[in-house]
DNA sequence: GATGTTAATTGATCTGAATCAAACTGCTTT
DNA sequence: AAAGCAGTTTGATTCAGATCAATTAACATC
């Protein structure tokens, strides 16, 4: 469905200094390190796969191995209710970690689901924490990714606690906004990856209520909707429906 | 409040290896440690400080230095919003790790207040790091714990997103439950340390509605209510009202 | 023990979102 | 191009929980 619509690829290694192993200046992880230091880690996450749009890249109770870095793609991850029903429990886009909450067991306690075709680098576990040994800044910096993905928890726990309808589609839309921004991307006009259905059962919504939601933004010309397709109009007014500032990370 | 109704002190340590340095291994971070390694650590987390009721443990804002690890008590950890309205992100009690959230940006992200007079062991945050770098066991461990943190989190946006308000409150009361067994005391019969509205914040509802599903269960002699004093009669049909299984780990 | 204060319960009413239902759009397949 | 299907929008109705309001209970202070 995407595939029509040729996105430009996100490149940071060409504002970083340029780096020969498998341009890992693109992860999350590398930030900070030396060439040297790049290279080890290069060594480790050398190993890369492909998930075509609707494929696992993990599911719940398998035995957790790697992490996985998105080079390229989009991911939902969900949780599976006994009724068989899924809420979803984050979008992820290049650049982010997957597999962090299967450390704690060494088993998946989620499914991740490519929303496009995508790519990943696969990081073995275990050898990433032994090179954290001989790289501290690498040690450092995965600390902290692990502890904003905390935060980023902490504030959708506050827009599902304390958010009503259309502050949470405002704060959503935002969100997704800065991120694409961050790659480069246009902040104002993107296409979503997921469906309505998928966005509520993020956002604690039946989808009915989310289309409802957008149809406000759009009957107050805030934003414009053509399905999958959102521009973003007047992006000081949709900060405003957003009510509590300090929200998801 | 609660000083009248003695509560045994937890003290897992006649049921591991004894350990002279400040009874470290009460603390959630030194499992699977040697004697050495506890000595290591010790000598990292020697400092205690006590937290009177109402009193905060750190603040929103203010700069990160140290991790808390409860030796005793309890806490709340909330945000801020700007109306002066707080939301809880959660319930904290012995052998737990404060301020994994502060660790992202240097920042800590919440005010972290005692429910009761408590007591904490400070954590001076890059020490922590230095002597990871030592003993790999601890790093390990000190990975498992934020994972779990990240778990933990999924649960309580599952239960945001997707229960209603007398499930809320019953996995909630069975989490209270599982982790005051876990330490030693009643798991049928407790003091929530919290009030109403503070639940209420935590779980997204309004402290009325609070109230009423607590009232709900009891009409089902499902559990006693008598203020803060929680007597869990049917922990199995409490177990049925949670719906779904899965969450709040 | 009286008094002010905070917390909790319970009832009545209102409302935002869920549910039920129907129509429409855009893709995919043949 | 037609048919089929998944996804989306929109309307009508229902309902769980919020809000408003009053009462009671627990606790702290003098």
């Amino acid at each position: 469905m995407f595939r029509d619509i040729p996105l430009p690829h996100l490149d940071i290694s060409n504002i970083r200094s340029s780096c020969a192993s498998c341009s890992l200046r693109e992860l999350c992880l590398p930030v900070g390190l030396n060439d040297q230091e790049i290279h080890i880690l290069g060594d480790v996450v050398s190993h890369k796969r492909r998930i075509s749009r609707g494929g696992y890249l993990h599911r719940t109770g398998i035995k957790f191995q790697s992490l996985f870095a998105i080079r390229s793609g989009f991911f939902k991850t969900c949780v599976l209710e006994e009724d068989g029903r899924q809420q979803v429990t984050g979008f992820h886009m290049t650049g982010e970690l997957l597999g962090l909450d299967a450390i704690s067991s060494d088993i998946h306690t989620c499914d991740a689901i490519a929303l496009e075709d995508s790519e990943v680098c696969e990081i073995p576990f275990t050898k990433l924490e032994e090179i954290s040994l001989v790289i501290p800044s690498l040690m450092r910096h995965f600390h902290k990714i692990m502890s904003r993905e905390i935060v980023r928890d902490h504030g959708v726990m506050l827009l599902l606690g304390s958010m009503k309808a259309e502050e949470r589609l405002a704060t959503f839309l935002l969100n997704l906004s800065r991120r694409f921004c961050m790659r480069g991307y246009s902040e104002s006009e993107f296409n979503l990856r997921m469906t309505r259905e998928e966005i509520g059962s993020y956002l604690g919504l039946k989808l009915e209520t989310v289309s409802r939601a957008f149809s406000k933004l759009q009957d107050e010309n805030i934003i414009t909707v053509d399905n999958k397709r959102i521009q973003i109009n007047d992006i000081t007014r949709l900060r405003l429906k957003m009510g509590n500032s300090s929200c998801v990370t």
